[in-house]
DNA sequence: CTAACCCTTGACGTCAACGTCAAGGTCAAG
DNA sequence: CTTGACCTTGACGTTGACGTCAAGGGTTAG
């Protein structure tokens, strides 16, 4: 199939589709026209990739499941690289929520310095 | 004082205080030469824009705080409007935790997918 | 006079993952 | 033959808060 109609499937722009070859994640051979020419598989992976991303993996994150897949394996998760980054990326995740709770604290005591009264709801006043 | 003075005072580049400047949220006015002119105040300006920034506010939240002490009030939140921000930011914060919260549990659903055991100290064995 | 340090404006670079145009080639249908 | 839908590469724009030059002028100590 071509670039259109992957990106259809995979619910992607095709520009996207072209930046991700760009960076080395996707792979197309070349029909005589020039045109880009995939497979199912590209469909599985660009899929991959998808669902990578919307859980806040960046491309880089999620080479190794790509490298994966294309290593013939049933899953990208199926590889130690790729477990690693799941593991990275839970910590990445905690360090973050610790900044957002710590600076949520901080704003709450702002407001309640400002404005007193208006804080009251979260503890109950009884 | 000139830029330079106010720029070690604040913790500061100058370059920040030039694009805090750009950004309407500091004046200065001009000594002959054409340098920049600051005063105490302007110290406690850039001083309660850092505090805000290091809290994850744009400075775009931090306009109403400065223009409450422009206005000659004793603190950035003591205008109704820098109290808005206040509740804004807590509700966007509450939504960014909610989300990292939501993908964390994805990411480690995966985990324990291609890694069964991987996750069990989570929860205990027993 | 000159080093040395301060200041000025202007403008490009950074980071991620593309969006959006521009200018043009390809191919099937009418 | 000509739409029109597809494809190509190339390159600039986006977002936020600056970093980092570049090229130049001001000021002061020695």
């Amino acid at each position: 199939m071509r670039i259109g109609e992957l990106a259809r499937r995979a619910g992607v722009s095709t520009r996207a589709l072209r930046y991700y070859e760009q960076q080395g994640l996707l792979s197309a051979r070349r029909s005589t026209n020039g045109y880009r020419e995939y497979d199912e598989s590209d469909v599985r992976l660009v899929t991959e990739i998808r669902s990578l991303l919307t859980v806040g993996f960046t491309l880089e994150d999620a080479r190794p499941f790509v490298d994966c897949l294309r290593a013939g394996n049933h899953a990208g998760n199926a590889c130690p690289e790729s477990v690693e980054v799941y593991r990275r990326k839970l910590a990445q995740i905690d360090e973050q929520v610790r900044t957002l709770l710590h600076r949520r604290a901080e704003v709450e005591a702002q407001l309640a310095d400002a404005c007193p009264g208006c804080v009251l709801r979260t503890g109950g006043t009884k």
